[in-house]
DNA sequence: CTCATCATGTAAATTGTTACATGATTCA
DNA sequence: TGAATCATGTAACAATTTACATGATGAG
């Protein structure tokens, strides 16, 4: 349910056909709600026959169309409604501390595995991250500089702030998560 | 996909019913891997056609039955699989951190309401998490002792150390999550 | 005899994943 | 002219959520 605010987060910003939406998307919001092409483009067509988007039909040299869409009036007030209304937590369903809880099964060999290629996964995310609040810091980042350029003054640092904000959580995140599994590698070491 | 191993890791302590299965599940792999009554008996009848675990009927008073499953040979096989395949990692699905990043478009107030249940959720969780760690340092947990009684002595330290392992980790994400959280109701009354 | 808890689901809808499919345009 | 990238999906399947449904047993 909340793929369609993903979307309307960047489309408020100005309007985008699909394609240059799904590549703003996974370069931004991308990193905390994660779809692929296949969703993005039948939800688009939901959101529009929901009224929260609309869609021109443009064409692009002599046979080509796309679509451009546009946040309505009806979508600008369902993404402030979700913004004021509160979160449902979804339950926990985390296959890393999953099996790390039955690590006592797996041969060393595998747990070693396993913990190493967590810190990588979440190496590669964190430096991901990292490198969001460069952007974000150099003011170096598109999907903010576009929405900057429309958002009031006295609304700019909080705009920036709250982003800043959001990627500061997933970095510690992701830091925690390396933390945790080196940790598993000193439990192995002791252990076996 | 997880599911069933999250099963199987219950199941492989001993038999037990669905019923109980499903009790057990809420309080032990349930934290890890939440899923309701309604996923839980469909998936061992699943499991069952799979020949994963094997299901006993029983009788219960005049009427009344219940079946009574055990892992097969193949299901304690495909669970040691699955212990020595790498784990995949689903993409970033955060509803938090999303609307965290557009925290701008909130009321001041719905912005500080979204910070506060984000702490009172993750308050409860680490009361879970630490609840569980005590259990499992004092071996008053009884899925843990029942597995104890049926592991070779030179595995036990490794089980109750893999177990403290995984819930450490849990506890640490929420208490990360809940700082996090603290420093955004800090940057709102900075920015407000 | 009534209430908690034991016991087991079905049905419908939504969401997400994976794999495949197709054609246009632009730039080197 | 061939590769990159623009552009938009469909189809089939798997997983998950939500809501509903039903009856038995045991303890007080």
């Amino acid at each position: 349910m909340s793929l369609r605010f993903a979307l309307l987060a960047i489309l408020r910003v100005g309007p985008l056909s699909g394609y240059d939406l799904q590549k703003q998307f996974h370069q931004s919001v991308g990193h905390v709600w994660h779809a692929p092409d296949s969703q993005i483009y039948p939800e688009l067509r939901k959101m529009e026959t929901d009224g929260l988007i609309e869609g021109e039909e443009q064409t692009r040299g002599e046979r080509g169309t796309r679509r451009v869409y546009h946040v309505t009036d009806a979508g600008e007030r369902a993404f402030l409604e979700w913004m004021e209304s509160p979160l449902d937590y979804q339950r926990v369903r985390d296959p890393a501390h999953l099996r790390a809880a039955y690590l006592e099964s797996a041969t060393p060999a595998a747990a070693r595995e396993f913990l190493e290629r967590h810190i990588a996964h979440w190496e590669s995310e964190l430096e991901q991250f990292d490198g969001e609040l460069t952007h974000i810091a150099n003011l170096s980042n598109p999907m903010l500089t576009r929405r900057l350029a429309v958002t009031p003054d006295e609304d700019r640092e909080r705009t920036i702030e709250f982003k800043r904000f959001a990627y500061e959580g997933l970095a510690e995140r992701a830091r925690v998560e390396i933390e945790w599994a080196r940790r598993g590698l000193e439990l192995l070491d002791r252990l076996y």
